[in-house]
RNA sequence: GCCCGGAUGGCGAAACUGGCAGACGCAACGGACUUAAAAUCCGUUGUCCCGCAAGGGACGUGCGGGUUCGAUCCCCGCUCCGGGCACCA
């Protein structure tokens, strides 16, 4: 008998399905099917990560095509980013080439794997051909006033001279030259997201059905949705005002100070010529001098210093101080807040610890709130005080009730905040799309004219990681004719946030041929949106948000009629190894390569899926990849030793079956069902594999037991057979096919997963167990949907129920037919 | 500090809608085959107690309560672990 040899059956198969295209696109005539996993960046080599999603899309992909779907499934490279420019200046090879070696190991990688990517329809984003449609977009997002300058914080180090990510930050220093980081104000490129945040928040109620709860409750927090009031606040003695943010106007009259954010621009002006100006100029140096993480740190102490100035309250007329403070935020609201600290815990804080005025405007019921009794803010709800006209009112209605006051005075107005920024593209580095804007001295910015398209990136690059943005150094790149006045002009420098490449990569698979446009309209029409995207919990907000943002984008320009990128999300875990999640660094890296190599990508591929259901974290075990290799070594061996008596058997004739066949066939057409379930419908990949597992087993007994197989017996089995290799054809498509080919079948590429007869799959008897007050104390056995007294009289006569019950008072019977019964006794 | 997850045998897990807790796999132990080992095959395996045995009982899903005939699952209050974070007015 043959053995198993993975090696020579994947090479042969893999080749054979590439002869066949089997996996292309638009193929079959069934309904179409647009499968996605996230596309890698080309690091070099895969990981266990890539094995883990991979595998989990394959294995749904597969069995799409089982069922009969179109089924588009691509893969190419997210291959524009940091790493690149990195090993540029390390390794002294340029990004590009670095890039493309990357691109095809990897892809080699894949192929190994036996993924059934459509590889016609590989995109990689470096490519003119492809970053070409992204400036196209770019240039109509400004022209809609969807991207717009302004002036933004980056980190700077100032001894690299360059522009580092946060990622690049290590404490406060530079991870190539430990030189303090700076913080710098640059102009910058935006995209305005924010002028989508309502649809962004509103269209995630389309989604509740296929994106996981917890993707939906980031991305609602991310855009962060706040409803209340604007309210003004003129300064004292001064012709300026201070517009504050509040989501509780109802306390307006409970306001006992103002506190900027030390960025505010008021600052300054406030303090112009006061006593005070030295102590706040201190203070906003110190606060600003912090670094992000720093001034968010665990318990953040909450300081101010005030201004000397004070403002007026807009309704009762008071004065009250106006502090600087560091917890108050710049980018939010309106970067001021009016202080009211007996209903908020931070100004109840800040209150005590400067010795600030409270005054109580929400009165909860009971005890009267007594200002210097109070340990904490009341936040909670209650009826005015101590506000004028409003006293008596319930402090949600006061809300609005103020707030239409305000408006009407023409002192403030109802008012909506949005947590979500817009989007900063800018990136001051070589290896991205280049942005298509050129300044002109005569002429401002002017977009590149579009038959001017790509703006590609110049090869004759030198990369030392010092001096900043190699193209900002290049001046055959940035010199250019400004296209309006032909005068001499500059080229923009900067290039784009890689989350721009990803942002679109799903539509150009659906026309990944065309080069008149980023994509036809018919093919995208057809293919979208993602029927199931998959990828990693880690994006969901930033990549998943910026998707939807530009399919949203590019619908309001004509492109496209989707509203939404992705129907269906499945985020996976991650791959742990030794209670840590597999890097470098920790050591603890598994190869797939090596594992490839010993076992085979099927094992590879079968140990990924039922080790753990896909969200949760994968725990990677030598001994389960051992265990993965023995299952397909004895499904060989069961199926190769009955080979022949299989393939001389005619059809199952369901009549002539004995008690002991019809049970064998029972679990075949059962656990046909259930994997249909399992791999289709839940992608719990693993339970299925468990199930195909207990069939072999007790298939195997039965094997051993009859010792050879005859007559209908042989028929049984080449049907189990079949099966067999259907449900695993997903996971492990290689050695399915080839074990099918043994057997004669066609290849399973091109066939159809069969119907399970649920004739044969039907039970004829249960076990039902019976509790005595909730305790198991027997089982019976049954016909399937006995009925409740037929149970309930079986349940009774059970010996050692009897025992239990007897001498007690039977209070109540629960009897659910075909699941259980529960006598409750009293005594 | 806030937000989001998670916790089930020696280990990875299963139990899909409130109905037999621990399927399947790993590890371990015993046996068969072998001169021997590996591989393979067969069997045992939640903890504790009673029993020579057949068998039976108690406990058991991080901890403490609750709802229910019945809770791994629902509710309240905690502990620990992981991930995220932007003090969001």
């Amino acid at each position: 008998m043959r053995e198993y040899t993975p090696s020579s059956i994947e090479s042969k198969w893999q080749a054979e399905w590439a002869r066949r295209e089997a996996f292309r696109a638009g193929r079959a005539d069934g309904q179409k099917y647009y499968l996605l996993e996230m596309f890698p960046y080309p690091s070099g080599r895969i990981h266990m990560g890539h094995v883990r999603n991979y595998s989990i899309g394959d294995a749904i992909a597969r069995f799409r095509r089982l069922q009969g779907f179109d089924v588009l499934h691509p893969m190419g490279w997210d291959a524009f980013g940091m790493p690149a420019e990195n090993a540029a200046i390390k390794h002294k090879v340029h990004p590009a080439k670095w890039t493309r070696e990357n691109i095809a190991y990897m892809r080699e990688q894949l192929q190994k794997m036996g993924f059934s990517y459509d590889w016609k329809r590989e995109v990689a984003t470096c490519f003119p051909e492809y970053y070409r449609w992204e400036q196209k977009f770019f240039i109509e997002l400004y022209r809609k006033g969807l991207a717009y300058k302004r002036m933004s914080v980056v980190n700077w180090c100032p001894a690299c001279m360059t522009v580092l990510a946060n990622e690049q930050v290590e404490q406060g220093l530079c991870w190539r030259c430990d030189t303090p980081v700076e913080a710098k104000e640059l102009e910058q490129w935006f995209l305005k997201i924010t002028a989508y945040a309502e649809e962004l928040l509103a269209d995630l109620d389309k989604l509740a059905d296929g994106w996981p709860e917890r993707v939906l409750t980031m991305q609602r927090n991310w855009i962060g949705k706040s409803v209340g009031a604007e309210i003004r606040f003129d300064v004292a003695d001064s012709d300026e005002s201070i517009t504050v943010f509040t989501t509780r106007p109802d306390t307006l009259f409970g306001a006992t100070f103002v506190s900027l954010a030390p960025e505010h621009k008021l600052v300054e002006k406030l303090i112009a010529g006061r006593p005070e100006a030295a102590a706040v100029q201190a203070f906003v140096a110190r606060v600003k001098a912090m670094d992000k993480i720093e001034r968010t740190a665990e318990g953040g102490e909450k300081e101010g210093v005030f201004t000397g100035a004070w403002a007026v309250h807009p309704l009762d007329g008071r004065r009250i101080p106006i502090w600087v403070a560091n917890f108050v935020l710049a980018e939010y609201g309106t970067g001021a807040v009016m202080a009211v600290p007996t209903h908020d815990q931070r100004d109840f804080e800040f209150s005590a610890k400067y010795g600030l005025d409270r005054i109580v405007v929400v009165q909860p019921e009971g005890e009267p709130l007594e200002p210097a009794a109070m340990k904490q803010a009341w936040d909670g709800p209650g009826t005015l005080v101590r506000s004028g006209a409003f006293d008596g009112m319930p402090g949600d209605e006061a809300k609005w009730a103020i707030a239409a006051e305000l408006e009407k005075q023409g002192k403030g107005k109802k008012s909506i905040t949005y947590r979500l920024r817009d989007w900063g593209i800018s990136r001051q580095r070589y290896w991205g799309a280049p942005i298509p804007m050129i300044y002109c001295a005569k002429c401002g910015v002017v977009p590149v004219p579009e038959d001017q398209l790509p703006v590609t990136l110049p090869e004759d690059v030198e990369f030392t990681g010092e001096g900043g943005n190699p193209l900002a150094r290049n001046r055959s790149f940035y010199e250019t004719a400004c296209p309006t006045c032909a005068g001499p002009a500059r080229r923009e420098t900067d290039t784009m946030d890689t989350f721009m490449e990803s942002s679109w990569y799903f539509l150009r698979y659906c026309s990944v041929d065309e080069s008149q446009a980023p994509f036809k309209r018919e093919d995208v029409d057809r293919w979208m949106p993602v029927d199931q995207y998959i990828g990693g919990i880690e994006h969901a907000v930033l990549h998943l948000l910026y998707s939807r943002f530009y399919t949203k984008a590019l619908r309001d320009l004509g492109y496209i009629g989707a509203d939404e990128p992705f129907a269906r999300l499945l985020t996976q875990g991650m791959v742990i190894k030794d209670g840590a999640k597999m890097s470098k660094s920790k050591g603890n890296v598994v190869d797939p390569d090596e594992l490839i190599g010993k076992y085979g990508a099927d094992t590879a591929r079968m140990f990924s899926l039922f080790a753990a259901p896909p969200e949760k974290d994968l725990d990677w075990s030598d001994r389960g990849v051992e265990g993965a290799h023995r299952f397909l070594n004895r499904l060989w061996n069961t199926i190769m030793t009955h080979r022949d008596a299989v393939l001389s058997a005619g059809p199952v004739q369901a009549a002539e079956l004995d008690e002991g066949l019809k049970t064998i066939r029972r679990q075949v057409h059962k656990t046909l069902q259930k994997a249909a379930v399992d791999i289709g419908e839940r992608f719990h990949f693993n339970t299925a594999i468990a199930a195909v597992m207990e069939l072999l087993n007790a298939l195997t007994d039965d094997l051993n037991r009859r010792g050879s197989l005859t007559g209908t017996a042989a028929a049984v089995y080449r049907e189990a057979f079949t099966f067999l290799l259907f449900m695993l054809n997903p996971i492990v498509p290689h050695v399915t096919e080839e074990l099918s080919a043994e057997l004669g079948m066609a290849p399973l590429c091109d066939s159809r997963w069969p119907a399970a007869d649920a004739e044969a799959a039907r039970d004829e008897a249960l076990e039902i167990p019976v509790q005595v007050n909730g305790k198991l104390r027997g089982k019976i056995t049954v016909p399937v949907g006995t009925g409740r007294d037929a149970l309930i009289a079986l349940a009774q006569a059970e010996p050692t129920v009897r025992g239990w019950v007897e001498g007690k008072d039977v209070v109540k019977i629960v009897a659910v037919p075909d699941r259980l019964v529960n006598i409750v006794v009293k005594g």
